[in-house]
DNA sequence: ACTATTTGACCACC
DNA sequence: GGTGGTCAAATAGT
């Protein structure tokens, strides 16, 4: 059976960051080489092997990309705490929906759901927004009404850069979800076996899913796919923030050891039996002082990055 | 047959 | 009246 490390690390190094620009930098150099080739006249031959060479390189980046953006393609690019714009109030309100407000921004794929978070939601409707060039997605917890969880989030591609959605929550799950998997989506529901989508996708899941943290109360999505931790300038040596007290936000970190990591930015590639694991939020939390200073909203959060002390070391816990 | 999605209409708020 | 959020019938998918 695999390790967490080492899913980790074949994470990383079959399709991290680093090779596919080893990928790409090799690419380029074969293509240079090309270039004076063509100048030296040098045999067809060479050339055509050069050439080759060269397809193959973009192809494996090529790869890469795809395997990262269909299955795996959601990273939370950063989180970042600060204001979030209020919302109308409907005429018979509920409490909890006006309760939490979490706007999470995330660097999606050519997928329609950005942000498969481990719940099961079903969009009840769409609208076109004033401003916006993509419609906006409205969709409900599956069981709001079997259980009456009033949880919410509305998706919205970003106008300045398509591959990124807005993604808004609101309301806190109150409901249970299936007992094999608590925070059972229908992304989940393809571990264990080789999906027709995860062939077509060329992705294949790692093996069962493990029992993973009942994370349903949480507003906040458990983000199934990479996670990506940057600093908000990719310096490492301005993070003081996120010294969570007293536990408002929790993070688990389904790997120990992270010191393969880029310096610079720190990028983890999650096994995909963790998939479910990696962001465990809740809102309620005083964030808005630690991180972004004087944001004066009390009940609503905004999280465009995260950000995190190299020095930060995660802690699973269950919620 | 059941479930999920789409989409036009409705309603509340500004 | 304009806009955004929700409803619910129609439609599609399984």
């Amino acid at each position: 059976m695999e390790t967490k490390q080492q899913s980790l690390k074949m994470m990383n190094g079959g399709w991290g960051r680093n090779n596919l620009m080893n990928e790409l930098v090799r690419g380029k150099g074969l293509a240079q080489q090309l270039k004076a080739d063509l100048f030296a006249a040098s045999s067809a031959e060479m050339q055509c092997l050069l050439t080759e060479r060269i397809l193959g390189c973009y192809e494996k980046a090529l790869s890469m990309l795809e395997y990262r953006g269909s299955f795996a393609g959601l990273s939370v690019d950063t989180v970042n705490v600060s204001s979030i714009p209020t919302y109308r109030k409907r005429k018979t309100p509920s409490p909890r929906l006006a309760d939490e407000v979490v706007q999470v921004v995330v660097a999606g794929s050519e997928l329609d759901s950005p942000l498969d978070d481990g719940h099961s939601w079903r969009k009840y409707g769409q609208k076109d927004i004033l401003g916006s060039n993509f419609p906006r997605g409205y969709y409900r917890c599956s069981n709001r009404h079997a259980q009456g969880c009033l949880a919410t989030k509305q998706v919205q591609r970003s106008n300045s850069d398509p591959t990124i959605f807005e993604v808004v929550y609101r309301g806190r799950h109150t409901c249970i979800q299936s007992s094999r998997s608590p925070v059972r989506s229908p992304w989940q529901k393809k571990i264990g076996a080789v999906s027709k989508d995860a062939e077509e996708n060329g992705s294949t899941p790692h093996g069962p899913t493990p029992e993973v943290p009942d994370c349903s109360m949480s507003t906040v999505p458990n983000f199934r796919s990479d996670l990506m931790i940057k600093n908000v300038d990719n310096k490492i040596d301005s993070l003081p923030c996120l010294s969570f007290t007293p536990s408002p936000m929790e993070f688990t970190n389904p790997f120990e050891d992270i010191s393969f990591l880029d310096s610079k930015v720190m990028e983890a590639s999650v096994p995909d039996y963790y998939l479910s694991m990696p962001v465990c939020l809740t809102p309620d939390s005083n964030l808005t002082e630690v991180v972004s200073g004087p944001a004066s909203v009390t009940n609503s959060l905004t999280i465009d990055k995260i950000s995190f002390d190299p020095e930060f070391s995660f802690e699973t816990f269950y919620c």
